[in-house]
DNA sequence: CTACCGATGCGCT
DNA sequence: GCGCATCGGTAGC
């Protein structure tokens, strides 16, 4: 069995959903990245909707969080602290604003192709965090609002795998910072380290 | 392992 | 101007 073949591949209906509802699914998919062949279990999800203060969609549309907005299925990139790139899937249905960070991922094929773009000497520093999984993927601002369930460079498949999924509070977030909105396998060494903001007030 | 700190560009008030 | 949905290095336990 191939990873190009034989999943499923993720289509609009699933990510029409609640936000919290579709990142707790997500764990356990594959990213999948066709052009370069490049393949990673997703085991790290945070959930964002418009009526959560510590996401970029609280504050109304904006050109920059537009996919958000938009139809389920399309990926919302931004920049952040000026110098990394984060990937998301937006959810819901078109008008309002939501989306999934994808935080973290164990990677499955294509090691060649992701050391070349993030040279590291373990696998595990390869997709564990936002900004590196978006570095060793070669997911950049360019691809902001590229739709995830056609024949693009990326997209999700599910070959059925079904981890231990729980929940627990965002990493780095300085609003909110307690809302159960992160989604992981339990145990995982996978997983980027929990790093509660230092700027957010005390739980 | 945890704790701290600086880098760095821009979206938004 | 302010404030980051982060990361890598260094210091210390």
């Amino acid at each position: 069995m191939t990873i190009d073949t034989a999943p499923a591949v993720l289509t609009r209906v699933f990510f029409a959903r609640q936000a919290p509802q579709v990142a707790r699914d997500l764990v356990g998919m594959i990213l999948y990245r066709r052009d370069a062949d490049v393949a990673a279990r997703i085991v790290e999800v945070e959930a964002y909707t418009h009526d959560d203060p510590a996401s970029h969609a609280y504050a109304g549309p904006t050109a920059r969080n537009a996919p958000m907005w938009g139809p389920a299925g399309h990926a919302y990139v931004y920049r952040s602290y000026g110098m990394h790139w984060c990937f998301n899937v937006s959810t819901g249905t078109d008008g309002v604003g939501q989306g999934c960070l994808i935080r973290a991922a164990q990677p499955l094929r294509g090691h060649a192709w992701m050391r070349a773009r993030r040279p590291v000497e373990r696998d595990v520093d390869l997709l564990r965090g936002p900004a590196r999984l978006c570095q060793a993927f070669g997911i950049v601002g360019s691809m902001s609002g590229s739709d995830l369930c056609s024949d693009g460079v990326l997209h999700f498949r599910d070959d059925g795998v079904r981890p231990d999924v729980v929940e627990g509070p965002r990493v780095g977030v300085t609003r909110a910072a307690d809302w159960p909105r992160r989604y992981y396998v339990a145990g995982s060494r996978w997983v980027s380290p929990y790093r509660r903001s230092p700027r957010a007030p005390s739980p």
